[in-house]
DNA sequence: TACAATATGTCCTTTTCAAGACATATCGGC
DNA sequence: GCCGATATGTCTTGAAAAGGACATATTGTA
């Protein structure tokens, strides 16, 4: 059953997450759209359709949050993406948010 | 900036988990749903639709998260809801998930 | 030359979700 | 008696999201 729900909140963040897990993936490493692919399988056994992928980098380079280049590697065009500044701050956001999180709601009300 | 990420995760995080919120309150003391929506609205400033949350509630005792009992105090039919076992191991597989995500990105692959 | 893998993109259809309206009942104060 | 607060419920409508198909180009291998 724990495992069960593990399963439910991973597939819940990520879902609702994904830009955020991405950004996370780019600050570690720049990285393009199938190496995302292919790393999130890989590491955590989550397949983001690249239907969704692709629109997604792009509107999040849109925002600002993600910078890219076209990149030519053995005739392979790819276009790598970076983090920005702004994209940190983002990240920066939901790990402060996260660790709030953790400290348990037993305030007691005056 | 910071404090509209902030902000912006904060909807995110409430939209999506909703249930978990209402799981961790019930968790700290028994309540209904009415008191639930004047506790998130005092505590942090989250209007939750009576509308949402109710079907939520009922869905949430369904799963077996929930389980209540009618209570009337000076006329008022309440619906008082306490946590079961099972919904404190959710409670409980988000709290791990949350340390879990806290550990940053940084793992190299071979 | 055909096929799998790499690489990025759009688009349509279905399903899910969110907001607000509709609905009912009691209590206390004016 | 009426209104605001307490208390719980459903339902419809419209918007957003998810899934999968359509689309194209290159490289390496069988």
């Amino acid at each position: 059953m724990t495992q069960t729900f593990r399963k439910q909140i991973v597939q819940r963040i990520t879902r609702n997450f994904l830009d955020i897990l991405i950004l996370r993936l780019i600050q570690t490493e720049p990285m393009w759209g199938y190496k995302i692919i292919k790393k999130t399988e890989r590491l955590f056994g989550l397949k983001i359709r690249h239907g969704a992928l692709y629109p997604l980098l792009n509107s999040m380079e849109a925002k600002g949050y993600l910078r890219s280049q076209k990149k030519t590697e053995r005739g392979r065009v790819r276009k790598v993406y970076k983090i920005t500044s702004k994209g940190i701050e983002l990240v920066d956001a939901y790990y402060d948010f996260l660790k709030e999180q953790l400290q348990r709601l037993d305030i007691k009300e005056a």
